[in-house]
DNA sequence: GTTGAAAACATGAGTGG
DNA sequence: CCACTCATGTTTTCAAC
């Protein structure tokens, strides 16, 4: 289990993985080194997944993003569906959800026609019988998922 | 413009952001310090957003995912909704959509009784008249906006 | 874009609470 | 088990080319 001094690091790493050691110690009120090995041990227990960078998705050629629901007439959330729709490039994310819809599918492309060949690759994944689509006209904001934390 | 190589510099980020110049620079075919110089425009020109940690949601106490289409009545594309939206801890994404709902929102929360809660100060956002919900069971997969890269 | 040196940083060993 | 200090090896970073 993660204590608090766990998550004030966490937060700090999610708004800039690149902080050394030394300033999140400060920030925390402990050493480096055991600032160092409290991130070994997030890393190795999985709380920490990875270290990446964000990338603005228009200047790699994903200016469009669209969330589709996906209905099937076979039950989506087994491993093969899975995999056919990682298959697809321009699926982000793929969530198996309660209600109507069998799975919720986040798809960024370059343009409104590349958004249409994506759905047409997801209606030849096997059981597929229908998608509705919602076009994101402008996203609001997207941030970390942040921890509950008294004072940064 | 970014050319071939940042994006296969990009990929490699997005992969592993703690790779070190010399690995990338052995990777693209170029010295350390270009590496460095590249990512440093990348970063300057906002391709590169940030780099961060991914958190295990749940291991944060957010392990409960839901989609929830906002509408209203009144137009909720403006500043001031969508910073009120941002107040709200448990909502980690915000979308301007085209279609019947205005709004799209990602949010995590602990329980469902937590999600409950988000739900409420939805609600309390001005000119929100409805919600609805669409629950997580299971996320498929989750990945980086990747670029299209012939030989990675 | 390159090389090479200097500074900053991460990392591991050993020690003590 | 957790945290500290100190020493060492990498890595980043910035000159000059």
């Amino acid at each position: 289990m993660i204590d608090e001094t766990d998550r004030r690091i966490l937060v700090r790493l999610q708004r800039d993985a690149t902080t050394p050691y030394a300033e999140l110690a400060a920030a925390v009120g402990l050493s480096a080194a055991s600032v160092h090995a409290r991130v070994r041990r997030l890393r190795e227990s999985g709380v920490i997944r990875r270290t990446t960078v964000e990338v603005d998705p228009a200047a790699v050629g994903r200016g469009v993003l669209a969330f589709v629901t996906v209905t099937g007439d076979v039950w989506m959330g087994d491993p093969d569906t899975v995999e056919a729709f990682a298959g697809i490039a321009g699926i982000e994310e793929a969530h198996i959800v309660a209600g109507t819809a069998s799975v919720l599918v986040k798809v960024r492309a370059a343009t409104t026609e590349g958004l249409q060949s994506v759905l047409r690759e997801i209606f030849h994944v096997p059981g597929v019988t229908g998608t509705q689509t919602t076009v994101v006209l402008e996203t609001g904001f997207s941030r970390p998922v942040t921890p509950e934390v008294p004072s940064p």
